[in-house]
DNA sequence: CTTAGGG
DNA sequence: CCCTAAG
């Protein structure tokens, strides 16, 4: 038998812990001040181990600390709390928590010990309903102050309560007829115990709890077991004692149960896990009683076993298990593998988490960050499929993606963010958009780049309406506001990007130019180009080249570029119309550009003789 | 990010 | 339509 004090050191400042335990889980230190008896399971054997401190879950919030069983008060006065040790404890460490305490077990182990724990507590919820969170170690503190110190007990396998004195086979039983003279200590290092074989051990586990265990660890097997007999010598001794009519005032309660609220789940969980066993389930209706006799004042609960009108307080205590660290890191694991895969699902989410490159970096390449690449690789692996073009249209995406999906793929995406590459090889072509019928040519190949990854090229025409609302986002906003026309034209047609606005822009303006500059080869050789555009489109479109020439800094290889207007100005100098536009701030006010196309036409014949001298 | 421009 | 440079 082993029994120690741990003082608390620093309860206001909690430790934290998280990285091995739950979140916000504090800790507190603790210091072994007294330890007593040989407590091989213990690390630090009488008095080795003083002055070590200890780490410990804080001990208000119902939380296990590790596998601590069992508190016994030592001394009341001085010691926050006693308590047997009987599990492993990582002597290197010298920390306890739920995972040194349970180093020794196989992963198996601990969620069976787990398991075990749970259906223990199962029990309680019933005896905790109608319970008040009763005070804290606070309380406790000050309860305890006022008890009488633990007279010494008798330690060692013979002394007091041993296993040699209990039928295993039939616990129960042999509580039953027991009176309430037994001491209440349990022994871990019992020479039976130490004895017995796994198998005998588990025959006790079953006989204990009503239940089998695939648990190999003995001491774990030993300590359970020890707990359940503990708990019937407590239920067996407080039945004894609400049965003789002990009635407790107050301050009796107060100078004999410690009182907290751990203490009131301890008890109801040494109570469940007794009524659990079917040998003793009937009497649960006498332990409700017991515990709502015994929580009627100010809801305290405690659980007092007198020892032949010999005032010990004993305390028990079995406190929720905190997870294992093991546990804890597999959920992480698992967590983390789901947000890797997550990763490579809806990394584009996080686009802007990437740091940016360089400000000359592409919005395309920051996609493609070292953080994201792994995922898209993954992502992309084996791209030789045909997938729809078109996608799914949602409004109001104010911002453009940018991934190397495209911007179709990418903001069609944005609110599902869980876009896997199935579902997007399986997605239906979506209908053209409303007022657009354009979805008929729609078609999509997967092209290699060099880099080896596939990217996909999209070709989708574009409609008369199409274009008719670009050459009205022009004139009504000017070349090169694409991004503005895209938002205020084109929001809902998510596949154009301003990009693609200012090519097909470039494209018009090229057609329209070619078409003029030889009227016949165009038709011949480039029919299909523009032969959905109307004439009077195109002449549209050559209307707006010369209010707004693009593109700028045109070279003069091209057909339609010339360096310089052939307009004169109003000061009759020849001024490139790149500059003039440029110089006008590029975006006019309407009456400005009325008036300068005013001026314009002034000085010419006709819009298309100014446009033809821009084309030659 | 937006635009211009080459391919 | 893609890609990059440049601002």
């Amino acid at each position: 038998m082993l029994r120690y004090g741990l003082e608390e050191q620093k309860l206001d400042t909690p430790k934290n812990t998280s990285s091995t335990l739950d979140e916000g889980a504090n800790m507190f230190t603790y210091k072994l001040i007294e330890a007593e008896g040989n407590g091989s399971l213990f690390p630090y054997p009488e008095d080795e181990g003083i002055g070590v401190e200890y780490l410990l879950a804080e001990p208000k919030c119902n939380e296990l600390v590790g596998d601590v069983l069992g508190f016994e008060t030592l001394n009341p006065q001085k010691f926050f709390s006693v308590g047997d040790f009987s599990h492993g404890v990582e002597n290197d460490q010298r920390k306890i928590d739920g995972d040194a305490l349970d180093s020794n077990l196989t992963q198996e182990e601990e969620h069976a010990s787990l398991e075990f724990l749970d259906g223990m507590l199962e029990g309680t919820e019933g005896v905790l309903q109608g319970m008040n969170k009763g005070p804290c170690c606070e309380d406790f503190l000050l309860d305890t102050k006022l008890a009488d110190p633990v007279p010494n007990l008798e330690h060692g396998p013979c002394g007091g309560f041993s296993f040699g004195n209990l039928g295993l086979e039939s616990p129960s039983s042999s509580f039953n007829g027991r009176d309430s003279g037994v001491k209440y200590m349990y022994n871990q290092n019992s020479s039976l115990h130490d004895n017995m074989t796994i198998h005998g051990l588990h025959d006790d586990f079953k006989n204990m709890f009503g239940g089998g265990t695939s648990i190999k660890d003995t001491q774990w097997l030993k300590l359970r077991i020890s707990f359940g007999l503990q708990n019937l010598v407590e239920l067996d001794n407080g039945l004894n004692l609400l049965k003789q009519g002990v009635t407790f005032n107050e301050n009796e309660a107060k100078s004999n149960f410690s009182s907290s609220n751990e203490f009131c789940s301890s008890a109801s969980i040494s109570f469940s896990s007794v009524v659990n066993d079917k040998t003793v389930s009937g009497c649960q209706q006498v332990k409700n009683d017991s515990l709502q006799t015994l929580s009627s004042d100010d809801n305290r609960v405690g659980f007092c076993i007198l020892d032949s009108g010999e005032k010990d307080l004993l305390v028990t205590q079995k406190r929720l298990r905190k997870p294992t660290r093991r546990y804890i890191e597999e959920a992480s694991e698992q967590k983390g593998r789901y947000q890797s895969r997550k990763c490579a699902i809806s990394y584009k989410r996080s686009k802007d988490k990437f740091p940016h490159v360089g400000s000359h970096e592409q919005h395309r390449q920051a996609g493609f960050g070292a953080s994201s690449l792994d995922c898209q690789q993954e992502f992309f692996e084996g791209a030789c499929i045909q997938v729809p073009f078109g996608l799914p249209v949602q409004e109001g995406c104010s911002k453009r993606n940018t991934s190397i999906l495209g911007c179709q793929e990418s903001e069609d995406c944005k609110d599902s963010g869980s876009l896997v590459p199935n579902e997007i090889s399986e997605m239906e072509p979506f209908p053209a958009e409303s007022q657009d019928d354009m979805s008929e040519d729609d078609c999509i190949t997967i092209i290699n780049t060099q880099k080896g990854r596939s990217r996909r090229k999209h070709h989708m025409l574009w409609t008369l309406s199409e274009v008719m609302k670009l050459i009205d986002g022009v004139s009504q906003y000017g070349v090169g506001r694409w991004t503005e026309i895209k938002r205020l034209l084109f929001s809902s047609s998510t596949h154009r990007t301003s990009v693609d606005l200012k090519d097909k822009w470039r494209n018009l303006l090229r057609a329209s130019c070619t078409r003029l500059h030889n009227k016949r080869e165009v038709e011949q050789g480039r029919k299909h180009a523009s032969h959905q555009i109307p004439q009077s489109v195109l002449g549209r479109v050559r209307e707006l080249a010369l209010i707004y020439p693009y593109p700028r800094g045109r070279k003069s290889k091209d057909t339609c570029t010339p360096v310089v207007s052939p307009i004169p100005s109003s000061t009759g100098k020849l001024v490139p119309m790149s500059t003039a536009v440029k110089g006008h701030g590029g975006i006019m006010s309407k009456s400005f550009r009325v008036g300068w196309m005013a001026e314009r036409v002034a000085s010419c014949t006709s819009i298309s003789s100014i446009f033809e001298s821009n084309c030659l």
